[in-house]
DNA sequence: TGTAGTATTAGAATCAGTCTAAAACTGTAG
DNA sequence: CTACAGTTTTAGACTGATTCTAATACTACA
């Protein structure tokens, strides 16, 4: 068994444990939500439902993404200007990786975060909770269809 | 003169020099700009543009905005939901601190950002060109007024 | 079986931003 | 000065993403 079909699993116990009434719509969204490195749109989601039930309407779909946000079991992203992106690896803070040139989006733990600190003159009484890295770069498939 | 004022005055040589058309309207967009810390969205540099000029359309202020993003004179920004913000402090590059009661933004300089890298298992090929650091937390003001 | 609470729906509404086609300006050559 | 080409601005239509609304359907359980 995969470690994204444990993590989905271990997601479903969990939503059980909290009494979140599982529902045909509810379930397709949270399947469509099933793999690896994944980064989709709100609208993904919903093509992705529908084909399991073509009857869901979008916006059972926001609701649904919006209540897994709030459980804290998926991580809702703004890269970049157009629509939101979810990213169902919540429970494990990582990073992101984004090809400037593709826009592919990749989940990566850097090196070097844990020494992210605020200057004195930067910090003013600030209490800092957590730092969010992202890279911008290349991705090895753009570098290598070089045809600019 | 403020450290914002010499900026704004360079900005406006930058522009002189690169013979874009300075106007009433792109003046008063571009006053709207000056100021340190600032992050606006359009809607509320159109607000600040129109007490200059008050004929002047939002179509012209997105415009002259995006004008100002591709000059690299302004930096555009996407922290969360919600409408885009514009930093006019663009020239030097710079991360963002994030209150996450009040939502302000401050431009900051961290320590330890030259040595973020990717790890060798996350790496693939990819070729990294920027380092992006959003940091968030509770600023002095919210965390004073602690009347939770 | 009735009822209260929960979930879902289609479509209207909202919000941010882009597009369009016409009108207004500007610089310059005659 | 006048004509023209090129640039800039405009109001409002349009689009895409998301939220809201009010009606309907489902579920649990008294």
């Amino acid at each position: 068994m995969s470690h994204a079909d444990k993590r989905h699993e271990r997601l479903r116990e969990r939503l059980r444990e909290r009494r979140w009434r599982i529902t045909p719509q509810r379930r397709s969204v949270v399947e469509a939500l099933s793999g690896p490195n994944l980064h989709l749109t709100a609208e993904e989601i919903f093509a992705r439902a529908r084909t399991v039930v073509p009857e869901i309407s979008r916006a059972t779909v926001y609701n649904t993404l919006r209540e897994l946000v709030e459980m804290g079991e998926l991580a809702e992203m703004q890269i970049g200007p157009g629509p939101a992106l979810y990213d169902p690896n919540a429970v494990v803070h990582h990073h992101h990786l984004v090809c400037s040139s593709c826009g592919r989006i990749y989940d990566i733990h850097p090196l070097g975060v844990e020494h992210l600190d605020l200057r004195e003159e930067d910090r003013d009484g600030f209490e800092l909770q957590r730092a969010e890295v992202v890279f911008h770069g290349r991705c090895r498939a753009c570098k290598e269809s070089e045809d600019t």
